[in-house]
DNA sequence: CGACTTGTACGATAGCTCTCGTAGTACGTT
DNA sequence: AACGTACTACGAGAGCTATCGTACAAGTCG
């Protein structure tokens, strides 16, 4: 019951999802983005050099049902951009919005996310979340 | 587990709060607690010149409990320091604290969220007091 | 002392969030 | 068409959060 795409794009999938504006970015939906853990830990993945990277990539300690929930978090929240590219969703950081927005954050929030995570012990990264 | 109580200021009345030792500052307590309107104005106002102002000195458009609310998420979460001076109780930003865990990242959000008021029409930051 | 100023504690409520499992959709491959 | 892969939607439960009002405590000042 819905119109079909307008087929103007040859590019596979066709099926959308919902992005804020550059303008409707929140700071405050931003920043509560970024305050659990998990979604902590993707942008930081995500930040560490991959352009894109697909949901299934990332080795988050939680259901598929509940990494669905922290992607589109992020993806509302304006923090990461999903496209479909076959069955896959391809997951990017809004670096250029972000940075637009708020120049210089992004880079410190992500420092400060490696600094943490150095001083917590990298390697278990977001496995032991007895916190929260 | 924690042996706070350094002790060594005898400041008239002695009855203390509890802080989060430096390394007990998690980033993601810090980011959810700037993830609320009212917290992120109190920071905003606090990193704006003033060292030191009481609670009442803010004026929240929320009432007299919410704003000891916002003001104990923001202490517990590290972000600010507060001390009773006779009936008043001075609230103070941690930016040492916060600058040596997180360097920059204090300054960008402080930036990020002015950035965002003036964009959004400074002057209805939270509750238009035209009266003042 | 009594009044007033500041802020806290407690209880309560509505709403959100994180988590999950199960069932289902969209796409590519065989 | 049949199958597998990747992700979603829905419903649900436990727990947290923001907000409030009322009653109370600590300190200052007449």
């Amino acid at each position: 019951m819905n119109a079909p795409a307008p087929a103007s794009v040859p590019t596979a999938g066709s099926r959308d999802l919902p992005h804020p504006a550059r303008e409707e970015i929140r700071l405050e939906s931003v920043l509560h983005a970024l305050s659990d853990p998990q979604r902590l830990q993707i942008v930081r993945e995500l930040a560490a050099g991959a352009e894109e990277l697909t949901c299934s990539q990332f080795d988050l300690p939680v259901s598929k049902s509940t990494s669905t929930h922290h992607f589109r978090v992020l993806r509302e929240a304006g923090v990461l951009r999903q496209i479909y590219r076959g069955t896959a969703k391809m997951n990017g950081l809004r670096r250029d919005d972000l940075d637009d927005l708020f120049p210089g954050l992004l880079d410190s929030l992500v420092d400060a996310a490696i600094r943490q995570a150095a001083r917590h012990g990298e390697g278990e990264t977001v496995g032991r979340d007895e916190d929260r």
